[in-house]
DNA sequence: CTTGACCTTGACACAGGCGTCAACGTTTAC
DNA sequence: GTAAACGTTGACGCCTGTGTCAAGGTCAAG
């Protein structure tokens, strides 16, 4: 399939898909005419990408679960380095937590002393 | 004073310095000579901007917090639009929070299902 | 043959605060 | 007088994923 209808059937951009391409996530076969021709699996691992990137994953980080996916697993989580990047990404996630609620309290705390009246839930 | 002192006793470099005048949030004098010629509660100025981005503020959040200042108010947040900000600022911070940890469970949810033998603390 | 839809690569733009270099004027100290 | 330290403005780079425009090739339908 080319790419346009890739783009359709996964609902990303072309220029997305010409992007992942650039860094190595995505490959194409090439028509005798230069376009770019897709495998049907090649949906998949662009779904794969998007979930990833949705939950805050960056690009780079969804590589090791489109390897995953080209070696054949069924999961692109399936793999070590999967799991190894899941368990990363928890620890980032909770240590952005962490700061955003030690500046929720500094900034409750500042109001609070700006505005005694003010009541902060919380 | 010159640009290098209030730098030196603010621990900000030039260049933010520079940067915050050409955003309107600096004013200074120009001597003679082009060189400009800070007064002494700008010391206090950069430094009630450094504390607001310290805590995640963007520097155009900062704004009514130094325009408050120049109003004279003993404190940046005494003022009306400041406390407006304060509260902008909780409100923004509780949504990330809450998108961060909807993430953390996303992420756990999937490594739970990669790694069934992985546990997840939280 | 022409129109229009689709493809190609390349490159600029953004957001934000700041590092850093360039090219050049001023002051300070020796 | 001269070098070092400091000042000035201007501009590019970073980071990341994507929008968007440009200039052009390809192909199917009329």
């Amino acid at each position: 399939m080319r790419i346009g209808e890739l783009a359709e059937r996964t609902g990303v951009s072309t220029r997305s898909l010409r992007y992942y391409e650039q860094h190595g996530l995505l490959r194409a076969r090439r028509g005798s005419n230069g376009y770019r021709d897709y495998a049907e699996d090649d949906v998949r691992l662009v779904s794969e990408i998007r979930a990833l990137l949705q939950i805050g994953f960056t690009l780079e980080e969804t590589r090791p679960f489109v390897d995953c996916l080209r070696r054949g697993h069924s999961t692109g989580g399936s793999c070590a380095e999967s799991v190894e990047v899941y368990e990363r990404k928890l620890t980032e996630i909770d240590q952005e937590i962490r700061v955003l609620l030690a500046r929720r309290a500094e900034v409750a705390a500042q109001l609070a002393q700006s505005c005694p009246g003010c009541f902060v839930r919380g």
